[in-house]
DNA sequence: CTAATAGTGTCTGTCAGACACTATGGC
DNA sequence: GCCATAGTGTCTGACAGACACTATTAG
């Protein structure tokens, strides 16, 4: 009979051998004109696997706490950073016998963009540190505990396809911006300059941005408009290939 | 204390209460023109939930068997169908309190695509039947199990987003096709025709595939060239937008 | 006035879609 | 020859990048 049939057998469901399970985070934002990831040094204790090596925030789902995955990434970034409402978007899963010391264990990778002027850094918990370390060349130059350089990675790599064709990186500003602002952003994190021209053409041709009236930047130069996003929970995507073609669905 | 530095401050891993963890998958395929996925039918059990409703293949991860996640999915996808390397994508996890009847339980949703010719469906282990069903409207008209029409949804949309810009559809196909059957799936998957001009130069401007020299399909018309993959376990991205610019890198 | 940055206009090359055309087999 | 489908060529409109230009503030 095969294992997996056991539970469609009536084997209680208490019996099945469960996996440990967790959610990481990468929290990035962007601070000193550079992309920066929220590492939380693990504390000095010997009973611990990888004590004081610094780590993505993260931890064991509580079921009796999380009403689902969203939320315990939700909580636990809160517990380290105060900050209540950030973009957040789950990268996925990676599971398996021994990516931990100890058990099989599943971690349910999430990545955060948040503007820094909204955090507070809070050790708290089960953190000795917490810290902001610029990502440099996309890394982050530090071996960090379990198989975290990995997971940073794919959540880099999210990131980085992403703000190819999304808004994203309209996340990483305050709530009111200047197109400048919002171009300076991209171009960190996509780690090169951008035409000026194209770029607000491209931006202001969909309606993700609507400018705040009659608000400028005051500067020593000329001012900038103010915008703040149209639909702060919708998330713009900018079009692509494989154009939709009206004439064509007719035939 | 918050309840996540349990396991630091030296409680027993074993006494975290876990969930219930399972891996679900949506198979995919081309069959009689149409995208079709596979359902299984639970069986006739008193004690079981959803008795006798359909629903996608999948089951509990089982830790003694599986050494990560992919391998429970492939696992699964073999026990259904006996095919060893379909295109296999994780979508996401999807895990809550309440998604399940009992017990608060996580689910891991993958795709997978493949060619309807090498399948042979088996019932075996917890399916009392195992069918295709196509999709109308992107969907499948019948109630499924548990929360499986969301989940089907959310491998639905995937596989189309990801159709608009990648090689995806080449594995709904034998080894050896020809370009106008690899323009077919697309427009089956797609829902929509496409031009055969500029489908030819956007296929052939990549290494996708090759021709298999002096090697025609033969026909009561003009014989076609037939291909193959170039290298079947990758994934082709077709470009898409922000272009990269190499003369504004320099400045 | 100048400096500095915001914001616009114009040109041009690229490329995808539309669609007409040619090619090649069976009959 | 005809039919059917494979495969190519040509035109055109859209658009993104390059870059020059104008606009608006402080001082």
């Amino acid at each position: 009979m095969p294992k997996d049939t056991k539970a469609l057998n009536s084997t209680p469901l208490s019996l099945i051998a469960r996996p440990l399970v967790t959610v990481d985070i990468a929290i990035f934002t962007v601070k000193n004109e550079k992309l920066q990831v929220l590492l939380v040094k693990r504390p000095n204790n010997e009973q611990e696997h990888f004590t004081e090596k610094w780590a993505l925030p993260g931890g064991f789902l509580d079921i009796d706490i999380d009403k689902d995955l969203n939320s315990c990434a939700l909580r636990k970034l809160k517990e380290k950073t105060n900050v209540n409402s950030p973009y957040l978007e789950q990268v996925g899963a990676w599971g398996s016998k021994d990516r931990a010391p100890t058990e099989w264990s599943i971690t349910h990778v999430y990545f955060a963009l948040l503007n820094s002027d909204k955090v507070i850094l809070q050790k708290g918990g089960n953190a000795a540190e917490v810290a902001w370390f610029p990502l440099i060349d996309n890394q982050v130059k530090k071996q960090l505990a379990f198989d975290h350089n990995e997971l940073l990675d794919l959540a880099t790599q999210r990131l980085h396809a992403k703000v190819e064709y999304t808004s994203l990186p309209a996340y990483l500003l305050p709530d009111e911006f200047t197109l400048p602002d919002l171009q300076k952003v991209y171009e960190i994190v996509l780690n090169r300059p951008l035409d000026k021209s194209s770029f607000r053409t491209r931006i202001l041709s969909t309606n993700l941005i609507a400018p705040i009236p009659n608000k400028m930047r005051p500067a020593t130069h000329r001012p900038a408009q103010l915008y703040r996003l149209t639909n702060p929970d919708t998330l713009t995507y900018f079009p692509r290939s494989f154009k939709y073609n009206e004439k064509a669905l007719k035939s």
